[in-house]
DNA sequence: TGCCAGGAATTGC
DNA sequence: GCAATTCATGGC
């Protein structure tokens, strides 16, 4: 099946590919414009941007029926115009970095169980180590289809021994969370399919009831893995560094400060993060 | 070289 | 309860 499709809003492709280049597990080809998504049911979809950010255009190849390219539609957020957060930026005066990113989509990731696994490995480690770690874990357990990386089934996973995972230069708790929370998914007791119909809340008050997943895990999970457009990490790093580059300080700002924007940034928190880790990579 | 890294659990008071 | 410490290792 082959699809091509406009869309109806501005639309910065390019934008959102540079970012999930930016996550060597993703097969992407920025100078071709184009991306492979593995799909759960073991195909895997081509999309191509043909158009400009100002007419976006696309192909869609490889989808197997209707409900793949809905699905597709909904991770890429072809289904619903982004002009609505320009617009909620524009009125914030907050700045280059929001007008600069107009038309930036949060793509969301290909695998829940992917995102979740990602984010544990990332915890607390410089991005170039953290990519090198996640790369050993999905080469060494997952598989290379049709050219597109997937993550080992949280079956294969449950089944490590945490020394294989030291050999791999996983500290001892980072890989008790990884095998410890997919034993969790294997045993029926965390059903992250769930999650996607319960509210912020409810995700986060559940998911943190799991050793290794605090509020920073919770909150990458809603809005990398679901979606959600209105989170903000105050406790992420790179969040803080862009923000005292923003604001020209010579410290991080303080949790409060950050704290004191919401108002203004919500309720797309969850945008306002995307383009400030974007202004700083 | 020493501090930091897109944190979270554990310990100590 | 809340702050300090620990985990582990590469990056700069």
């Amino acid at each position: 099946m082959e699809i091509e499709f406009t869309l109806p809003f501005t639309y910065d492709f390019d934008r959102g590919l540079e970012r999930l280049a930016g996550d060597p597990v993703n097969a992407v080809d920025l100078p071709n414009r184009a991306v492979l998504v593995p799909m759960d049911e073991g195909n895997v979809i081509t999309i191509q941007a043909t158009g400009t950010t100002e007419m976006p255009s696309f192909i869609l190849k490889g989808a197997i029926n209707e409900e793949q390219v809905n699905a597709v539609q909904s991770i890429f957020h072809f289904h619903k115009s982004l002009n609505p957060i320009a617009t909620h930026f524009a009125e914030t005066d907050h700045g280059c970095i929001f007008k600069e990113h107009e038309g930036t989509p949060l793509i969301r990731s290909f695998s829940l169980y992917g995102e979740l696994m990602k984010s544990i490995i990332h915890q607390q480690l410089n991005l170039s180590f953290a990519n090198t770690l996640l790369m050993r874990f999905v080469t060494d357990y997952g598989e290379q289809i049709d050219g597109v990386w997937r993550y080992p089934s949280p079956e294969r996973v449950a089944a490590i021994r945490i020394d294989e995972l030291r050999d791999l230069q996983f500290s001892t708790r980072k890989a008790e969370y990884v095998i410890g929370l997919s034993q969790s998914i294997v045993s029926g007791k965390l059903n992250l399919e769930k999650y996607r119909t319960m509210s912020d809340e409810e995700v986060t008050a559940d998911l943190v009831t799991y050793r290794g997943v605090g509020p920073w895990t919770a909150q990458g999970f809603l809005m990398f893995g679901l979606g959600r457009p209105n989170l903000f990490p105050v406790a992420d790093i790179g969040l803080q560094n862009a923000l005292k580059k923003l604001w020209k300080l010579d410290r991080k700002p303080t949790r409060d400060e950050i704290l004191a924007r919401f108002p203004e940034w919500s309720p797309y928190l969850s945008y306002a993060a995307l383009y400030l880790w974007r202004s700083i990579e």
